[in-house]
DNA sequence: TCACAGTGACTTTTT
DNA sequence: GTCACTGTGA
């Protein structure tokens, strides 16, 4: 093929064809040289195959060196894909570093660790590890409220705070903030553990810090190459800055359109203002579309146009033809589910497959509805992001005693397991043995030898026991593996002599639940690493960070059922778009940021579609038991009406869809008939002084509207707890007039 | 230490 | 509607 060169218009008849496929602004990314390049790439525009190129071009013509190379995501499965994609190309791009944020931070930690000061074999602890944590360092607050504070604990560290930094008071209002992330991090630096947080900081402190490590660093990484830029945090920016440094050429590859996870601590400001802080920085958009046809993005483009702050760009398809995109306006839930199955049997009928099929929604309670009645009707279908494979109780069981053998300081770890199966060491015994352990500053299971003897009858056994089984699968681990046996067989006889899989046949003969074979396939899964502390620990670390089940994702020809948030990265020949409803999506609750924010989001859902778009809202919902009338979307209203179909149910008396505005009135929240208004809602306001039949005193923190459950407060008491109450709900919270 | 019932909360969630 | 947590009683 014959083309020419997009600056010069000089044909280029010679450009291979992995270049030659490219269109011009796609070829001009990749042969890119300079500083720095923000390519602002939109939605089905080819990213993907730009970064995978650009490294193969680079490695390939311009004899860049492939472990001088470090390109980051977000997800595994995105780093796989990049992995397989570049190398698809040229082999040779399989020795750069190709790997999710948090996977890289974990591997520059265990390279540097000494000058971390962390043991190379340290574990990673999820949310529910640092939740157990924190609870264990003040049991006096209740395990959620130990939740809501690691949440903000892992904000702030996304933030790149740290406990003494002076910001910290101005992100967090909570005055307790600052002593109980000290706390947290005390115990979790005795742990010898991390957190998700402390893979991007810690790096980020060392390069900060140590001038060796970070010469050798930055004379590695000459080549900084950065995907789903719009989800970084201020944290992983800084990271980014500081590997970089002046030398490294910096590419990075988003979409601030794009952006759909500031919840999590995602910054869009870090895209908006890349060429500020990177001065020097060349942009180049990329808005050719390759997957939708224009009737779809013309939807996506109005509804994104509403809001502020983008650096703005327009999308154009280049597949001509398609339909306008659907919107039906319907009853309740059931005539949803009815619409949605038609829509799918039609395309059936039309000579379509299931799997084509993706039926999108907000929030997982959605899918339940959906779940009930396909099967029912003829409806194969998958949930995608349900299956939580890693977070189950018996597989964290068994995890637990692996990164028991792995670090014998993880507290965490030590708590969950000493005691089950069940031997006779209670709650009482296991706080003596960990006194024992702060006390005498050496790890848990020396000093629970020592601690044993202290505790009598059950409890004295049950941690002789313990520490005997503990033991004995150390040995087993360690001992001589001349014939590489794998790590299935080891994993095995852990559950076995530990008792963990006897206690879960039991459970699963009581509830029915599929524990034992979840143990089971841990075996399986442990097979592939080799029978050692090195293969313990490797096969800990890609669990710890690759929690999405590595099975392979079952090609069934099924419909797909998904959160808007999960379908980033995908695409779906037809696209159900459904509970478009005011105070459903968005929230009431949610204005300014969070409101673009979910903009955002129905631009991710809409751009998912390639060849159809449906949307749907219900007149009535049913959430939490209860039932509410409802308004449409007013993203709905934000759409071009001349650009969509819209379908009114036939049986609609009144109000909906007939000509009422979009998005107008919140739902008015109607539970079963009774008249409920929020006279008082006026009552319940930051600074009220309340009284709790159970708390007693208190003083109102904060105060935020719900579409439905009226307004939601936060209580501070005089005891020092903190609760949220519905008082909408609740009887037992009344405000104080004085 | 365990089992049960009553109560309170209730987005999204790459790692 | 459902789940997880809390507190009680055995």
């Amino acid at each position: 093929m014959n083309r020419s060169n997009p600056i010069t218009g000089v044909p280029e008849p010679d450009l291979p064809p992995y270049l030659s496929s490219l269109n011009p602004e796609q070829l001009s990314a990749v042969r890119h040289e300079g500083k720095g390049l923000l390519i602002l790439a939109g939605a089905g525009s080819g990213k993907t195959r730009v970064i995978t190129t650009k490294i193969a071009y680079l490695v390939r013509e311009k004899g860049i060196e492939p472990e001088s190379i470090l390109a980051v995501t977000f997800t595994n499965k995105a780093a796989r894909e990049m992995r397989d994609r570049a190398a698809a190309i040229e082999s040779e791009c399989s020795r750069a570093v190709m790997r999710t944020f948090h996977s890289f931070g974990a591997w520059f930690l265990r390279r540097n660790s000494q000058a971390a000061g962390l043991d190379s074999n340290f574990t990673i602890y999820d949310d529910d590890d640092q939740t157990t944590l924190l609870h264990g360092a003040m049991p006096q607050n209740s395990r959620s409220e130990c939740g809501r504070m690691v949440q903000a604990i892992s904000r702030a560290k996304d933030l790149g705070l740290e406990p003494d930094s002076p910001d910290l008071s101005a992100a967090f209002s909570d005055p307790e903030m600052r002593r109980i992330y000290a706390l947290y991090e005390e115990r979790l630096r005795n742990t010898g553990n991390v957190d998700f947080g402390d893979l991007i900081r810690m790096p980020a402190r060392l390069l900060r810090e140590d001038e060796a490590v970070r010469r050798r660093t930055r004379q590695r990484f000459r080549v900084i190459l950065v995907d789903e830029y719009q989800d970084s945090n201020i944290a992983q920016f800084e990271l980014l800055r500081l590997l970089a440094g002046d030398g490294a050429y910096i590419c990075v590859v988003g979409d601030d359109d794009q952006s759909i996870y500031r919840f999590r601590g995602a910054e869009v400001r870090n895209i908006l203002s890349f060429p500020e802080i990177f001065p020097g920085t060349d942009i180049i958009k990329l808005e050719r579309n390759y997957r939708s046809y224009q009737s779809i993005l013309d939807v996506a483009g109005d509804v994104v146009s509403h809001n502020s702050g983008r650096l703005g760009k327009k999308l154009v398809a280049e597949r001509t033809g398609g339909s306008k995109p659907k919107l039906a306006l319907l009853e309740d839930q059931d005539s949803e589910v009815a619409y949605c199955v038609r829509v799918c049997k039609d395309h059936l009928k039309a000579g379509g497959r299931w799997s084509d099929i993706a039926i999108l929604y907000r929030t997982n309670a959605q899918s339940l509805t959906f779940e009930k009645e396909f099967p029912r009707l003829g409806i194969p279908y998958r949930i995608v992001g349900a299956s939580r494979f890693y977070d189950r109780e018996e597989v964290k069981d068994a995890l637990a005693y692996m990164a028991m053998l792995c670090n014998p300081r993880d507290e965490v770890a030590f708590k969950r397991i000493v005691n089950k199966p069940s031997r006779g060491v209670g709650e009482t015994s296991v706080d003596i043995l960990l006194g024992e352990a702060e006390a005498s500053g050496s790890d848990l299971l020396s000093s629970a030898a020592r601690a044993a003897d202290t505790l009598k009858g059950k409890a004295k056994a049950g941690t002789r026991d313990f520490l005997a089984l503990i033991q004995g699968l150390d040995g087993l681990l360690s001992s001589p593996n001349p014939d590489g046996e794998s790590l299935g067989p080891f994993i095995e006889r852990l559950v076995r002599s530990s008792g963990l899989i006897e206690y879960h046949r039991a459970q699963d003969e009581i509830a029915g639940t599929q524990k034992v074979a979840n143990l089971e396939e841990l075996v399986n899964a442990a097979s592939l690493y080799p029978r050692s502390p090195e293969g313990l620990s490797d096969f800990l670390e890609t669990i710890e960070l690759d929690r999405s089940l590595s099975s392979e994702e079952v090609a069934a020809d099924a419909v797909t059922l998904i959160t808007m948030h999960n379908t980033k990265g995908l695409e779906f020949p037809l696209v159900i778009a459904t509970g478009l409803e005011q105070g459903l999506f968005p929230r009431d609750d949610e204005e300014g940021e969070e409101l673009e924010e979910q903009r955002r989001l129905f631009y991710v859902a809409i751009t998912r579609a390639k060849d159809e778009l449906y949307l749907t809202s219900c007149h009535w919902r049913r959430l939490h038991g209860r039932l509410y009338e409802t308004m449409p979307s007013r993203f709905l209203g934000e759409i071009d009406g001349s650009r969509i179909e819209t379908l009114k149910a036939k049986k609609s008396v009144g109000g909906y869809g007939s000509g009422a505005p979009f998005g107008q009135r919140p739902i008015s929240a109607r539970p079963a008939g009774t008249g409920v208004q929020d006279k008082e809602a006026s009552a319940w306001r930051a600074g009220a002084a309340v009284y709790h039949d159970d708390y007693g005193a208190g003083v109102i923190i904060k105060v935020s509207p719900t579409p439905s459950s009226g307004p939601l407060v936060v209580v501070r008491f005089e005891t020092g707890r903190q609760a949220q109450f519905f008082p909408k709900f609740t009887k037992k919270l009344e405000v104080q007039r004085s």
